[in-house]
DNA sequence: TTGTAAGCGTTATCAG
DNA sequence: CTGATAACGCTTACAA
C-alpha cells in the first residue's frame, strides 16, 4: 500500500495544487476547479477560493488539464533550417495563425535530415502536439508510409511524389522558375545560368526540370555547362558561382534561393562584373534578404509567407473537423522585380 | 486508414494505450509497462507484450507520463525576433546543448514586447516546460518581480538591471564598443558615428554609454550629431544612415547590429560612397549576414552562440543540481576583422 | 450550489 | 517474476 495521504494543516510537499487552494478555501477540490474555471460557484465560495488562489500563487498545470481535456494546445512546425530566411518567413505567418487561434507553436528544426523527419512523425503520435507543420524538402517512402499512420494532424508544405492522402501546400516552383527565365528572356538575356541547390530535394529536381524546358521553351539552348548544383546556401552560391565563371560567361543567372543568389551576388562583385549590366540575377523565395543585399535582389516569391498562413489553417480546420477531405493547395508565384536585373536611379 | 481496430474484445474506444497492449497479451498493465520500459519480465512474457504492441501500432502517452514523472523534457527559449540572425545563432546553439541532453527545445517569439514576457514568465508555472531560456532585451520591474517568482528553472541571457538571484549569461556591451572604436581610431578614422538601437533596451542604452565614453578616451569630441537611434533592423540602419548623411560627413560608422549595418552599407553605396575607403563600418554580433553582404562587414563578436550554449549548459545543471548558487556569466568579446574596415585583395 | 468520486494513461510501490 | 493499486493534478458526471 502507498503511504496514506492524509494532511493536517496545507503542507503539500510544497506544490500548490487545486487541492491546495481548496484546503484553504475550505472547499471541495471540485468547486476549487469550478470557481478557478469560471463555472458556477456562489459570490461568497467564489471568493474564498479566488483569495486562497491568490495567496499560494496556485498556477495550474497544463500537463494534467491536458491529460484529461487530450489535447495540449500545442502546434509542432518542423523545418528543415532555421538559418534559412524563407522558413523564418513561413514560420513568422504560421505563429500568427496559430497564437490567434490560443494555440503555442513548438519549432522544431530537421536539419532537412529525411530520417529524423520520419522519426519526428512517429514521436509526434505520442501526442505532445495537438497537430503537425512539417516543411519538407526531401520526401522518402518512409514518409509516405508513416504519413498515413500518425496519430495527430498533419499538414505537409512542400511537393510530394505521389498521391498522399493528406493535407498539403506547395510552391508552384515550376510556374515561378519559368517566370524568372521568361524576365531575363525579355530583358534581352541570352546565356541564362542556373546555381542550383541539390538534386536529390525536391525543389531542386523540379526547378533543374523546370529550368531546362523554359530555357528550351524560350528558344535558346540548352546547357549543361551553365547549371552548377550545391546546396542552398549562401557559401554554395559563392563557390557554385566561382566555377562557373571559370568555365563559361553567362549574361544571367538564375538562383536557387535567396541565400545562394546572395552569394552569386557577391561572387561576381569580387569579380569586378557590374550587376546587372553585365550579368543580371534572379533570386528565389523573396526573402528579406533580397531587400537587404546591395544591389536589391530580384526574386520569385514562391509565397513563403503564403504557405505558412495557409499550412496553419488548414491545420486548425482540420483539428476543428478531422472528416475532412485532403485538401492540396499551391500557391501562385510572382516576380519581385528589384535592382539584380534592372538598373534603377541608385546605381 | 486504421479503422480494422474494432474487433474482438480489444474495443477501448479507439484509443490505444498500454492497457490495450496488456489486454491483448493477456497481462496486467503493469507487466506491460514494465516489458515496455525494458524493466525485466520473463522472456516469453516479454514477447507477447512486445508483439501486442507492435500488432496495435502502440505508443506511449507522453503527456501520462509526464504527468507521473513531474516533467515533460522540453526546454522553452524565447527569443524577441526569429529574423534577427543573432538569436538563430543563439537559439542554434541551445538547441544543441539541448538535444544532446536528450530533450527538445521549444522556441518562442516574444517580440521584444515586455509584457508578453512576463505573460510567458507567469505562464512557464504551468509546467508545460521543465525549464527556460528567456533572452530579453528590455528589463522592467515586472520581470524582477516575476523572476522570483516562477516554479521553473530560468536562465536569462542579456544584461539584468540589478542583482536579480537568477542564472544569467550576458555580452559585455561595453568592452564590445571599445573594441570597434579603438580599431577605427587605431586606422586614422577620426569622425565615428554611431547608428544605434533604441535608447530603451538595455543593449542599445549600454551601447550608447560605452560609444560616448570611448570616443571621448581615444580623445575625440564626442557630437550628438554623430548618433542615430532607430530600431534593431535592417530598414532603420538605411534611414537613419540617410538622416545622418544629410548633417554630417562621418569617416566611420559603428551599428547596433549587424542588420544595421547591412542597412548603413547599402546607404552608403547607394549613396555612391565608397566603403571602405571613405567610410568604414562596423557591425555588431559577427552573424552569417556579416559574411555575406558584400563586402564582408567587419563585426563585434559578442559570443552569441556562446550565450546560447552556455545559457542551455546552465539550465541542465540547475535542472540537475536545483541548490546551485545562481550564476552570472560574461562572454569576452572579440573583433571579426572583414573587408568594410580594411581594404582587401578583392576591392 | 456543493461534494464525492471516476477517470485521463503512466509509472512506482508493494504484496503474492 | 507478476499483478493489484495508488499516485501524478485536473475536470466532470453524478449525487446530495
Amino acid at each position: 500500500m502507498g503511504r496514506k495521504r492524509f494532511r493536517l494543516g496545507h503542507d503539500h510537499g510544497g506544490r500548490v495544487t487545486v487541492r491546495t487552494v481548496a484546503d484553504i478555501a475550505g472547499v471541495s477540490i471540485a468547486s476549487a476547479s469550478r470557481v478557478l474555471n469560471g463555472l458556477g460557484g456562489s459570490p461568497e465560495l467564489s471568493a474564498r477560493v479566488r483569495s486562497a488562489a491568490e495567496r499560494v500563487g496556485y498556477v495550474p498545470n497544463a500537463i494534467a488539464r491536458s491529460l484529461q481535456a487530450q489535447r495540449t494546445g500545442l502546434i509542432g512546425i518542423a523545418v528543415p533550417d532555421i538559418g534559412n530566411p524563407i522558413f523564418i518567413q513561413m514560420v513568422r505567418q504560421a505563429e500568427r495563425v496559430i497564437s490567434d487561434s490560443g494555440r503555442q507553436l513548438l519549432l522544431h528544426a530537421t536539419k532537412g535530415d529525411a530520417a529524423g523527419e520520419v522519426e519526428l512523425l512517429r514521436g509526434l503520435a505520442r501526442r505532445y502536439v495537438d497537430g503537425l507543420i512539417l516543411s519538407t524538402i526531401k520526401v522518402t517512402e518512409a514518409h509516405h508510409a508513416i504519413l498515413s499512420q500518425v496519430a495527430v494532424p498533419v499538414v505537409v508544405t512542400g511537393q510530394l511524389l505521389g498521391d498522399v492522402p493528406v493535407d498539403n501546400v506547395w510552391a508552384d516552383n515550376t510556374a515561378g522558375v519559368q517566370l524568372a527565365i521568361e524576365h531575363f528572356v525579355q530583358s534581352g538575356r541570352r546565356r541564362i545560368a542556373f546555381v542550383n541547390g541539390p538534386l536529390d530535394t525536391i525543389p531542386g529536381s523540379v526547378r533543374d526540370v523546370a529550368y531546362r524546358s523554359s530555357v528550351a521553351a524560350a528558344g535558346l539552348a540548352v546547357d549543361d555547362d551553365l547549371i552548377e548544383n550545391g546546396d542552398f546556401t549562401f557559401a554554395a552560391g559563392l563557390d557554385g558561382t566561382r566555377r562557373l565563371l571559370d568555365r563559361v560567361r553567362p549574361d544571367a543567372i538564375l538562383c536557387g534561393n535567396d541565400l545562394i543568389a546572395a552569394g552569386t551576388l557577391h561572387a561576381l562583385l569580387a569579380s569586378g562584373i557590374r550587376v546587372p549590366t553585365e550579368v543580371a540575377i534572379i533570386g528565389m523565395d523573396n526573402t528579406a534578404l533580397a531587400e537587404l543585399t546591395f544591389p536589391r535582389l530580384t526574386s520569385v516569391d514562391l509565397g513563403g509567407g503564403e504557405r505558412g498562413r495557409m499550412a496553419a489553417r488548414m491545420l486548425l480546420d482540420r483539428l476543428e473537423t478531422p472528416d475532412l477531405p485532403p485538401r492540396h493547395e499551391s500557391i501562385v508565384p510572382f516576380l519581385a522585380v528589384r535592382d539584380t536585373t534592372v538598373p534603377n536611379g541608385d546605381l
